[in-house]
This record gives C-alpha cells, structure tokens and sequence, in this order.
RNA sequence: AGGCACGUAGCUCAGGGGGAGAGCGCUACCCUGACACGGUAGAAGUCGCGAGUUCAAAUCUCGCCGUGCCUACCA
C-alpha cells in the first residue's frame, strides 16, 4: 500500500491499536501543572475496580474525551484526571463469591489477610476497565491514575475525618438504619432500592388484661410484633376514647404493653391502632423516644430471631413470621388477612431485603455542608446542564437527612478513631495514638467499622490533585472545568463532591456539572444482566469499530433524553465512518504529488464550488463550535454529518470531479507545460477543506481521522496537535451559496423528472432552462458544465421564455422553467400524473397563505416583513402553478393527438 | 401520594409563535472511473386529545389521556 493511498473499506481494529499506542507513548494525554496555556480539566467518575464496561460507562467516557479532545485542539491544557473507585461492599462481595468457592469466607481468614486479598484481586483484575477505557479512546492521562484506597487519598479520607470529627461535624449514636442481614452492614439511605411486593396487611388483635376484647392492630410484618412495647392511637380517635394508659397484652409473649396516643397515627389506615416496635422500624423509634418507650431488639444482625423472641429465637425472620401467623390463628387472635401492595426496601448490591435495624452508627452532620452546597448553585458557581436537574437538586439538599458513614464490612477506609479499654474515651486523630490522653492507659482499639465508599468519592476533586497538600496541580486545575455524569448518580456523588469540595477547598469542585441522559435498550428499558437485553459496548466496538460507535453515542446524546440503543443504530454510523474513508480515498487518488504549501488557495482565483463548499464548512465550524460549548453533542454531530455526506459528498466532489480526472491526467501525462499554468486551486481547496474535516471531526471519531490524517499532504505529526478549526468570516459568501442554490436547484429538477418519468440513468438527455432574468440565465450559461455533469445532460439550452421544446417534461424552480426532452421515451400520462401531483401540493400552499392575506387582523397587526414575507410566497406559488398548469394541459393537448 | 420529563412520518428522534424536518426503514431505477457500508428520485405525518391566549399555535397557558423516570411513604 501506498503510503498516500487508503484500503477499499475501513478497518478499525489495526488501526486502534496502533495509534492509541502511538498517542500514549508520544504523551499525548499528559496535563502540565505549569502551562501558559489556559487551563481545562475534568475528573473521571471513577469507575468500581470490580467494574466491566458497560454502555453507561461508554457514553459517559465518549462524552468526557470529545470534550477533552475539543479542549486540547483549541490549545487548552487539559487534564483528564482517570482513577477507580475501591467500591467497599461491591469488591468485598465479590472477592467474598472467590473464597466461598474455595470453602473459605472471610471469617475463617481474618480482617488482616481478608483485606490482603482484596488487594491481591486489585492487582490482578482491577485494571480491566481501565484496559477498556483506553479501547474506547478514552485520552485520560494516565500516569496520573488514582485510585480510592491509594495511600494520598487514604490519607486525604483522614483528615477530612479527623476535621470533621474537631468540627462536631461528625457524630456517633443509635438510630435505626437499614440493615443488609447477607452483607451484615448498614447502607445510606440512598443505597436501598424500593420495590412493590405484594404482601398482606395482618389484622392482629391484643386483647386487654382481663383477656377480653381488645385492640385490632395491623401490620405487614407480624414478626416484629415480639418487640412491641406500646400500641397507639390517634387522640382525637372516637373508637379509642379514654383508653391512654390502659394496657393490653402483648400475644404469644404475654407481656402486658401500653395504650398510648400519637397524633403521627393515622385513623383511616387499618384499625387506627399503630403497633410499636422501637427497635425494628424507624417511626416508632422516633415514636419510643417521645413516650419513653422500652426498645426491645428481637432480630439480630443475621437476620434471625434472637434471645428476646422466646421460643422463636433462632428462627429466619420470614420463617418466624409464617409460624407466628399459625401461632396468632390458633389462639384466635389473628382477626383479617387482606392482600397488600407495599415497597420494601433491598440491599442495592445484594437484593437481600433491608432490615430496619437499631445500632450504633457513625453520622455527617450535612445540613450546614449542604446549606453551601445550595447557594452555590443559586449564585452561578456552579452550573447544572440541563438546567431542569437544578430543581431536582435543590429539593434533595433541602430535605437533606444526616449521612450515615459507617459500613460494618472490612474493605474500605477504617474509621480513624480508637477507643480506650481503660476509660473509654473516644479518640479520632491521623495516626494510632499510643497513650489515652486522659488516663495515659496503652490498650487502645481502634473502630472496626469502614466508611461508606461514597465517603471518599465525595472528595475525588480535590483529593486526587494531591490535596491535603497545597499543590501545583490544585492551583492550576481546581476547581475543575466539568463534571460529566448521569443523573442516577446526583445525589450519591455529586451533591456530597459539591459539600465537601466548599467545606475543605472553600471553592466549588466543579463549575459545570453536564448531566447526561442513561442509555436503555431498543425498547427504552434499563440494560440490566437479568433482562438479557445488555448490548456489550466491547463487542460493538469488535464489530463496528470504537469511532462508529463513539460517533454514535454522541448523535444520540440530545440533552434530557435517554438513548434507546440497538444495533441497527450503530451500524448506521459505521457506514458514516466508511464515507469518511472513501471521500479521503478519493481525495487521495488526485492529492497525489500534491503540495499544499506552494498552492495556497487564494480568493481571486477560487472557483464557485470552491468559494461554496468554504462557505458551508465555515457554518459547519460555527455550529459545531457553538454545540460543543452547550454541550449539545447531537447537534455537533449532526451538522457534521450533514457537512460531510450531503454537501461535501453529495455536492462538492461530485462537481469537481471532472476538473479533477483533467488535472489528474494532467499529472499522468507528465505534459509540465500545461501543468505549471493551471492554477491548481481546486485541489488546493479539497484539501484544505478535508483537512479541516478530518479536525473537526477528531474529537468524535479520534482513529480513523488520525489514520487518515498522518497520509493527507501538508500534516505534520499528531492530529491532536492540530488547531481546532476556527471561524473565518473571510469565507463566509452568501453570493456563492445563492448561485450554488440556483444550480442545486435546477440540477434538482432535471433529477426528478429523470426519475419520475424513469430515464435510465446512462442516457443523456437534452434540457432547456427559460428564464425572464438575465442574471439566471449568465450564472446557469456560465457554470452549465455543472448542470450537464450532475444532470447528466447532453446539453443544456438556456433562453427566454419562449416556445415550449416539444415532447418535454416540466419542472419549475424559482422564476426559472426546466424543460426535459424526452422524445421517444416521454408518457404523457406518467408527465399528466407528476404535474397533477406537483399543482396538488402548490394549490394546498396556496389555500393556507390566501387564508392569512384575506384576514384584515393579519394585515394589520402582523409585522411588515412577515406579510411580505406571505406575500411574496403567495406570488411565487402562483406564478409556479400557473406555469405547471400550462403545460400541464399542452401535455394533455398533445397526449390526445 | 408528590414531582419531573416525554407523546411530531412505520421506527428512533431533532425543532420550538408566521413555509412540517433528519436518520433508519420502505418503493422505483442504477454495480456511472471514492464508497452497493453507494447513487438518484419518490411515497408517507389533523405534530396525543380538548379548550384558552394571539392577527397567527406543532410551538405559549390550562385541563384530560397515555408513557417513562425520580422522590417520599402507607403500620
């Protein structure tokens, strides 16, 4: 292969490979902490360690190098800050799944060599994803890669916490949180998935003390019901007058529990009368407090029945249930059962349905935090795009609850705090300290519990540029330019990056958060492993190629939409890719031997096309620039698609091509008399104009541009390294694209009458073009070359009006008539038929303007220019249908001749 | 229950007060010297329904219907 010559078809998978290698040993990704150059910077949301690539990943990623790519040609110095997430109690379970295949569990090895494993599976598997990105293109500097567990960041998660702790910004008590019984941890609110369960409401009745009557309580979980100390109802309840302090016994325990009454009762619901478990439901925790209530605990961390639930203990808690329903029904105590819709709350990593769980947890006090984080957004510091989620925000941060940061697992960052044995102090500092400041004992044990993976997430801005360092790389990237991310993660992750970021660097972490729609299957369902309905973004990138599928992503991404993917989607694309490919192939075949430095297109001497296809890719740089600073990626990639295929292809090469095979025969014949004298600006225009092309479109697409870049003539090096196109208004030439719309259109016309009336493709055929303007009719004599090319014509006519051409078709364009000679082949009732059609459309056209312009209040009130506007539409249509209806009834005079 | 989106051509969607658009699909003709992953042409929509504002509504407002999502919670 030639080196300035290109393949028939485009193959992604070699060229990969080798140019991101190319890219990555040349450096090319890497930000500088010093630069002139204006800063830009973005952190990856980092992805889970135990994480495979996912589509959500691909077009989030997609998104992010675009906008690197983009940053970097426009001479910013960008950093792409990459790293993964350590994901506690995601990597725990899976290592978790290892050892139990083994026989072992994590008990039977210990925390210490427990957490050693994790860290050996680190190294092992951890950098798949990261293997991934870079298939995507992903330009992330890598020597910079962090990740959550790193020993910097470790250390940053330590004096975030000890600062907070100092700051009483962090305490410790018992509250009631969700409980995973399988991972035997809690989890923030935000990590229980609610989902309908069809279940039952149970009508239980605890009779009073004398054993008679009683009080009908309901409830969906009865298995609790062990635990109740109190029951209550509403004080404004009739059916429950003069009851308060009354007692009823409790069934099965035969424990004799209060009435009490609580206006948080609600008397349409059930019976009115409210079980109360303190220490297995949050609202009656609260409820317990208030009343002073006793907190009996009968489900133990397990899941299973414990020491209080008599001669339930041991018993599963939904085994438990099933018996105590038995039990109640025996005793005649179970009044109703009615069927009952209610959610119930899972584990988001495990499924296992959450408990509701009493114990001693670690807390953020966030409302101060979020308080910031609030007024941040309110002020401009930050904004969120598209702006809708900026609601979604506000109402979140203002209903904010405490963050609960504690998890009862063994991989994540342990809480640094240490209690002392001898007198129980409670101790938080950066290091173990080794004597109890208050009674100077030695035996200090440190918390057993991590800290929520989203803890350390939260400060990923700041703590992966070296924070709590003052560095150069903070000074020069912080706050960070974007943070692109999908709306599912908002309150996980961005609103705590947005308290932590104001709270320790006193500055916004970011100042455009760019919110991204989540990608779903054909039929717009999430992509989930069960559904079966995942598209594997590695086998698309297999098949069609990463630029196809990144081009994809990005033609797809129109704000506030999500993406419904398939296949067939991508495969359009691909096609894209390839028309790329071939225009640059054939540009190639007569850009041979050429030296764009000596033929620098210069004004004066620019053919029409030429002035044309510079004007149009001058709208193109315009649009796409402006896209991409809104973040409007589809527009971005459509008007380049658009550029590319319908003007550039369709229009552009197709006219120039002639002049081309001449100057490539030219060439061929080595006749360098002539060679020297034709001024060579059309090739200097094409490849000028497929160089800007190939830049525009590098961001998009980064492999096969830099593929065709490096054999295009006149590049040197890298196209990362080139300029970003800019705006030229110099090419901008309203006078070129009005000519070039005369010609289009003409050409049109003649087009639609060939297929219409069915002329084969290969015959030429004759055409006349009659028009009152003498400026029509010198721009279509002087660049009827074009016409007859396109058209394929034998020749081209051009007059004033004047006598119809026999045996011809019609068309009209403008104030211009196109006759087509069509001779032996013409059918009347076909040309009959296509006239009919055209006068149909123009006449309903012309109804609705005739309505507007017969309305006195339109003329009156409508601004000027529109009804002019109207008007002069309304007698440019009538001037068309009349002409269409002159020959229409020629042609009917001669078809019954 | 509350909130937020969305209902435009067969499909996926763009547009967003004055001429209904694109891609894919479909139909017809064509392997014309970059590309059949191609070319040319064509058919196809009361812009969800109903009202209001306006000279003018697919576009703004309200209501309804449908779809999706989010948040909260119901013992």
């Amino acid at each position: 292969m030639n080196s300035d010559t290109l393949e028939k078809g485009y193959e992604p998978r070699e060229v990969e490979k080798r140019w991101y290698a190319y890219w990555e040993k040349e450096g090319l990704f890497a930000a500088e902490d010093v630069a002139d150059k204006k800063p830009f910077s973005i952190v990856i949301p980092p992805p889970n360690v135990t994480g495979v690539l996912h589509m959500g990943h691909a077009h989030n990623n997609t998104l992010q190098d675009i906008l690197c790519r983009y940053r970097r040609m426009q001479g910013y110095n960008v950093l792409w800050m990459p790293g993964t997430d350590h994901a506690g109690i995601a990597t725990q379970n899976v290592v978790e799944k290892g050892l139990a295949e083994e026989g072992k569990n994590r008990h039977s090895l210990g925390r210490e060599q427990f957490v050693e494993r994790v860290w050996q599976w680190r190294e092992e598997y951890g950098g798949l994803i990261i293997k991934q990105l870079k298939r995507l293109g992903a330009s992330c500097d890598w020597n910079r890669e962090r990740f959550t567990m790193d020993e910097g960041l470790s250390r940053a998660v330590k004096s975030v916490f000890v600062r907070l702790y100092k700051e009483d910004m962090i305490y410790q008590g018992d509250y009631i949180i969700n409980w995973c019984p399988r991972c035997q941890t809690a989890l923030s609110d935000l990590e229980v998935d609610h989902e309908d369960h069809n279940g039952n409401l149970y009508y239980v009745r605890y009779p009073f003390e004398n054993r008679e009557g009683g009080i009908v309580v309901a409830t969906t979980r009865p298995e609790t019901m062990l635990g109740d100390t109190a029951v209550a109802v509403n004080p404004g309840d009739e059916r429950y007058r003069a009851m308060e302090g009354k007692m009823v016994i409790l069934p099965l325990m035969n424990r004799a529990i209060p009435i009490i009454y609580e206006e948080y009762v609600d008397t349409s619901f059930g019976t009115g009368a409210l079980k109360i478990t303190p220490a297995h439901d949050p609202h009656d925790f609260e409820i317990g407090q208030r009343h002073n209530l006793d907190i009996v605990k009968v489900i133990g961390s397990d899941g299973r029945m414990n020491e209080q639930a008599g001669h339930f203990q041991g018993k599963d808690r939904f085994e438990c249930r099933e018996e105590i329903l038995e039990a109640l029904n025996k005793e005649g105590l179970l009044e109703k059962v009615e069927p009952y819709q209610h959610s119930v709350g899972h584990c988001y990593r495990c499924r296992t349905t959450v408990e509701p769980y009493l114990s001693r947890q670690w807390f953020v006090r966030v409302k101060p935090l979020a308080k910031k984080a609030i007024s941040a957004v309110e002020k401009g510091e930050t904004r969120i795009i598209p702006h809708v989620w900026t609601k979604t925000y506000f109402e979140w941060m203002n209903n904010i609850k405490d963050w609960c940061v504690s998890r009862q697992i063994w991989w994540g960052h342990r809480i640094p705090a240490w209690t002392c044995e001898t007198c129980g102090k409670l101790i938080v500092a950066m290091e173990a300290p080794e004597v109890c400041p208050a009674c100077e004992g030695t035996t200090l044990v440190q918390e057993t519990d991590v800290l929520d993976t989203w803890f350390s997430s939260a400060l990923w801005p700041f703590s992966t540029m070296g924070w709590p360092d003052d560095t150069q790389t903070l000074k020069t990237f912080y706050p960070t330019s974007v943070l692109v991310t999908g709306f599912d993660i908002l309150f996980f992750w961005v609103a705590r990056m947005m308290m932590m970021g104001l709270h320790f660097m006193n500055e916004v972490p970011f100042k455009d958060v760019y919110i991204h729609a989540l990608v779903r299957d054909a039929e717009g369902k999430k992509m989930s492993k069960s559904k079966g309905n995942v598209i594997d973004p590695l086998y698309v990138i297999d098949e069609y190629g990463t630029d196809a599928f990144r081009f994809t992503l990005a033609a797809f991404a129109a704000q506030g939409r999500d993406i419904k993917l398939s296949e067939d989607r991508i495969q359009g694309y691909r096609h894209f890719i390839n028309k790329l490919w071939n225009a640059s192939r054939f540009s190639f075949m007569h850009l041979r031997d050429f030296d764009p430095d000596s033929s620098q297109p210069d004004a004066q001497s620019l053919s029409l096309p030429g002035r044309w296809i510079l004007s149009r890719l001058n709208s193109t740089v315009e649009t796409v620039t402006r896209a991409l600073d809104e973040y409007k990626f589809n527009e971005a990639a459509s008007a380049l698609y658009r550029f590319l295929w319908h003007e550039f292809c369709d229009w552009y090469l197709e006219i120039v091509k002639p002049v081309l095979y001449a100057q490539l025969s030219l060439e061929v014949s080595g006749d360098k008399a002539n060679k020297g004298r034709t001024p060579d600006t059309q090739r200097a225009v094409l490849c000028s104009v497929l160089n800007e092309i190939l830049r525009l479109l590098h961001p998009f697409v980064p492999f096969v541009t830099e593929e065709i870049w490096h054999k295009l003539p006149g590049t040197n090096g890298s196209i990362m390294k080139a300029a970003f196109p800019v705006s030229n208004e110099q090419r901008h030439d309203p006078g070129a694209e009005a000519t070039m719309n005369l010609l289009m259109g003409i050409t049109s016309g003649i087009r639609n009458i060939r297929g219409e009336m069915n002329v084969p493709p290969a015959r030429l055929v004759e055409a006349t073009v009659q028009s009152t303007d003498n400026d029509v009719r010198q721009t279509i004599e002087e660049h009827q070359d074009i016409i007859i090319n396109l058209a394929r014509l034998e020749s081209l006519n051009v007059t004033l009006p004047g006598k119809r051409p026999a045996l011809s078709a019609t068309s009209v364009f403008g104030d211009s008539t196109i006759f087509v000679s069509l001779r032996d082949i013409i059918d009347f009732e076909a040309e009959k038929a296509r006239l009919n059609n055209e006068i149909a459309k123009i006449t309903k056209q012309l109804g609705g303007i005739g309505k507007k312009l017969n309305n006195a209040d339109f003329l009156t009130k409508a601004p000027d220019e529109v009804v002019n506007g109207v008007r002069e539409k309304q007698g440019e249509l009538a001037e068309k249908k009349s002409k269409l209806e002159t020959h229409l009834s020629t042609v009917t005079h001669l078809a019954s001749n």
